[in-house]
DNA sequence: GCGAGATTGTGAACGGTTTCACAAATCACG
DNA sequence: CGTGATTTGTGAAACCGTTCACAATCTCGC
């Protein structure tokens, strides 16, 4: 366990592990071996050793891990063992969609407040929250102190919000839409796009990988 | 351009490339190099060149890329240069926010069919759409012949949908329920999990990598 | 037509992640 | 207490994707 940086596809499966251990714990489970844990995350038990040999050891050699033990760990170590409050900004179809997501609660994952620019929306209630001006997002922050932001506005408005959590205070932000981002390199940007999902599945689902070449080429004087 | 295996990175960056296009295109430019993609997409020239090596020979040596002519072949990689319907399960919040979602047009995917098992729901309008009764699914899609699904039920019924969608011919799920689904080695998965991306984030926004050892192999007599 | 300048396509080097394999640790049980 | 069965933690190897660097290709202007 030398000091080296943690890769992120660790951290994407320690969410995962946490989810198993969280349904083995509510099944009354008390350990687990790394070849159990394979049974249910599908990820490898050599996979799962070595991803949380980043960060110690956790587990009795002969026996396995204790799942309320490693809940507790993984949940230190995500930051999840303490509420998190969460900036959501952007009113609409996504935004209701989180507001009322119950899971987020076991992870102790709470959106803390929701912000919108249309004036319309401003003031009403959405799910336990009521809608806030986005014009008054550093000033409501000052009090949260939120770190995480979730982005759910149009893509020809996400930069503008970026900068405006990022000077709220932000240091995480999930993005819903389809731009690139600039940030400040301290800023961690997450983006999630149906979208790109889709058309990795678009692709595999017809399966022949058809060449398309000498089309684009030799396309004559069209292009350019 | 040997006949080897596209990483899945590099179909999810085509997706990307085709997005900063379509907005080049919008925009009326008529050429690009790979030096101005990698500025408006933040992925590097080499990388989309390598990227773009796996289908064939794209561009002009001292010229670039035809905007129209790599659209084309882009869509024509990812199956999206013609019209790909998409079965939905789930008539709850995220679907809701699915069916209503514009861009999709964009790239001829479109949600063809919605189903759902609650009574109160199946036959009510959802967007465009009726909502049907899932255990219609086959029949359906035997009309349909949808090759992509998207699962937005409960995480209890997900592998339920997953075998469902599987028989009536989907060899692509979107899921977005937090589980590991079980399908035969042809058809592919993709997980979409909000709670993931935020647990990452929240790993790096508090930036102090603390190891959290010793707390649970020394935890004496409560674990295993 | 030709030289200067620009840009592509790709083999090779590099770096990081996953897989492997095994020594060390723990437990069960006689 | 010792033996055998089990499982962990981790260095080393294998693998895979990214970056590099440059020959080949194309355009433009003269
Ligand atoms: N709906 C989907 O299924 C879906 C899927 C993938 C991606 N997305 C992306 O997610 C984002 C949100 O989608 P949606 O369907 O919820 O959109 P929406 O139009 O339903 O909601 C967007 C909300 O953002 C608010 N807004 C606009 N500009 C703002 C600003 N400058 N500051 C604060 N609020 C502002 C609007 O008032 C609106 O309430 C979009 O970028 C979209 O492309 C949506
Ligand atoms: N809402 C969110 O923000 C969010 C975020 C992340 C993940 N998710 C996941 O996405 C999934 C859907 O979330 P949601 O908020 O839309 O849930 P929801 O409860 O709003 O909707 C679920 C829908 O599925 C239907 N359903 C249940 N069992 C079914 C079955 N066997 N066959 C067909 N339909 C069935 C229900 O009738 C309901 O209409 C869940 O797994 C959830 O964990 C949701």
């Amino acid at each position: 366990m030398t000091e080296t940086r943690v890769p992120i596809p660790t951290l994407e499966r320690l969410a995962i592990y946490l989810r198993v251990l969280l349904d083995a714990h509510e099944a009354g489970i008390q350990t687990l071996s790394s070849q159990e844990i394979e049974q249910h995350s599908g990820i490898s038990a050599a996979q799962f050793r070595k991803d949380l040999s980043y960060f110690g050891e956790f587990g009795k050699p002969g026996v396995g891990y204790s799942v309320p033990g490693l809940i507790q760990c993984i949940e230190r170590i995500l930051r999840l063992d303490e509420e998190q409050p969460i900036l959501l900004v952007g009113a609409g179809n996504i935004g209701s969609a989180l507001v009322g997501y119950p899971n987020f609660q076991a992870h102790r994952l709470r959106i803390a407040a929701v912000f919108d620019n249309n004036f319309v929306k401003i003031g009403r209630p959405f799910g336990d929250l009521v809608i806030q001006d986005i014009a008054r997002i550093k000033e409501v922050n000052a009090e949260i102190g939120a770190r995480l932001g979730i982005i759910a506005v149009p893509a020809h408005a996400a930069q503008e919000v970026a900068d405006l959590l990022v000077e709220a205070g932000v240091t995480g932000i999930l993005n819903f839409a389809p731009t690139i981002l600039r940030v400040p390199k301290h800023v961690h940007v997450r983006n999630v796009s149906f979208l790109q999902e889709l058309a990795v599945l678009s692709y595999h689902a017809t399966e022949d990988a058809l060449c398309v070449n000498g089309q684009a080429t030799r396309g004559g004087k069209d292009g350019v």
